[in-house]
DNA sequence: ATCTTTTACTTCACTGATGAAATATGAAGC
DNA sequence: GCTTCATATTTCATCAGTGAAGTAAAAGAT
C-alpha cells in the first residue's frame, strides 16, 4: 500500500492540529522538514532494498562508491569518514567487511605511519560495474515525471537547504 | 566547517567521473538521489542534536508528536508503527521508554484484548509544549531564504517523489 | 462448537552505529 | 633531544533498530 503518501496525509493533518494549539509554530517550515525526513528515509529504504541482494548496506556501498569514483581508487579511513558522514569507529567496521570480501585493500601508509591507505581492489571495481547498472531503471523511474525544470529546481532547493543546514551547525556542533 | 556543502561538491565530482566510465548511468537522477539522502540525513542529525538535551531520539520524539497531534491523544502500537515507519519490535521499546518517563500510558484495550491503548499523559503534553517552541527559530532559519514559491515548489516536488517511491515499492516490497 | 487462520503485540538474538578510552605516530615548543 | 600536544585509527561498551519466533486473542471455516 501507498505507505509514504499515507504518512504524509497524516502528517499534514497532525501539523494542522498542532499549529492550532501552538500558533507560533512555523507550520509550513515544519511540514517541509517532515517531508524531507520522510522522503529521505523512504529513499534510503529503497536503496537498502536494492543493496540487500548484494549483502551491502548503505554505508558500505557509499564507501565503495567513493573509492570507485576516485581517479586513483584510494583514500584513507579519515577521509572516507568525512565524505561518507560516518564515525571513525564505523569506518573501521566497514573497511573490515569490505576487506574480508576482497573488494578493497588496506595497507599502512609509508609517509605517515599513523595512516592507513585504503584502495579499491580489481574485484571491487568489477563488483561495482556489475551491480550498478541494474539499479538504473528504478532510479530513472523515481524521477520519470520530473521535467528538466523540476529537476533543476529540486537540485537548487536541496543545495540551498544543505547550505543553510551547514550554517546552522557552524559553531553549535563543532 | 561546511560539512554538507563539502560532501556535495565531492559527490558532484564523483558522479561526473563515474558517468564517464559508465555512460548509461542516469547521472542527473543519481545526483538528485544522493542529494536527497545527504540533505535528509543532515536534517535528521540537526533534529537529533536538538532532541539530545531532552534525552529523546528521533523515533521517540515522532511517536510522542503523533500522539500529541491526535484529537484524543491516543493510538495503538500497530498504528504508531505505520505512521512512525517503525517495526513493531522497536515500537515496544519506544513505548517502554516513554512509559518509564511518564510521558505516555499504556493499557490493555477492553473491546479487543489483543490490542494495547497508548495515550499521551498530561506530563507528556506539558513536555511537548515546553520542548517544541525552542526548536522553532532553527527550523525557521533553515528556510529563511526560501520565498513562498520555493517552499511551494519543494513541497510539490517532494510529494511527487514520495508518490513515485510508493509506486516503486508497490509489489516489490509488499 | 471446535479447529484453523489472522491479527496484535512482545521477547530474544543479532546487526549497525556511536561515544569514550586506548594506542601509536607525528608535529611543535623550549 | 625531550616533553607536550595533536592526529589517525582501533578496541570496547553500549544503544537503536530488525527479523524470527513466541503468546494470546479475535475472526473465519467446517
Amino acid at each position: 500500500m501507498a505507505h509514504l503518501t499515507n504518512c504524509i496525509t497524516m502528517m499534514d493533518e497532525g501539523i494542522s492540529r498542532v499549529s492550532q494549539i501552538i500558533p507560533q509554530m512555523p507550520a509550513a517550515e515544519a511540514r517541509l522538514c517532515r517531508l524531507m525526513l520522510m522522503v529521505g528515509s523512504g529513499l534510503e529504504q529503497e536503496l537498502e532494498f536494492k543493496l540487500k541482494p548484494h549483502k551491502l548496506n548503505h554505508s558500505e556501498f557509499l564507501t565503495l562508491m567513493i573509492l570507485y569514483s576516485r581517479p586513483d581508487g584510494t583514500s584513507t579511513p579519515g577521509e572516507l569518514c568525512e565524505y561518507a558522514t560516518q564515525g571513525a569507529t564505523n569506518m573501521t567496521r566497514i573497511a573490515n567487511a569490505l576487506v574480508k570480501r576482497g573488494l578493497i585493500t588496506r595497507v599502512a601508509s609509508e609517509e605517515d605511519r599513523r595512516r592507513v591507505l585504503i584502495r579499491i581492489a580489481p574485484a571491487g571495481r568489477r563488483f561495482v560495474q556489475k551491480m550498478l547498472p541494474p539499479m538504473f531503471p528504478r532510479v530513472a523511474t523515481m524521477f520519470a515525471d520530473f521535467n528538466d525544470n523540476d529537476k533543476r529546481n529540486l537540485s537548487r532547493l536541496l543545495r540551498k537547504l544543505a547550505h543553510n543546514l551547514d550554517q546552522l551547525s557552524e559553531g553549535t556542533q563543532p
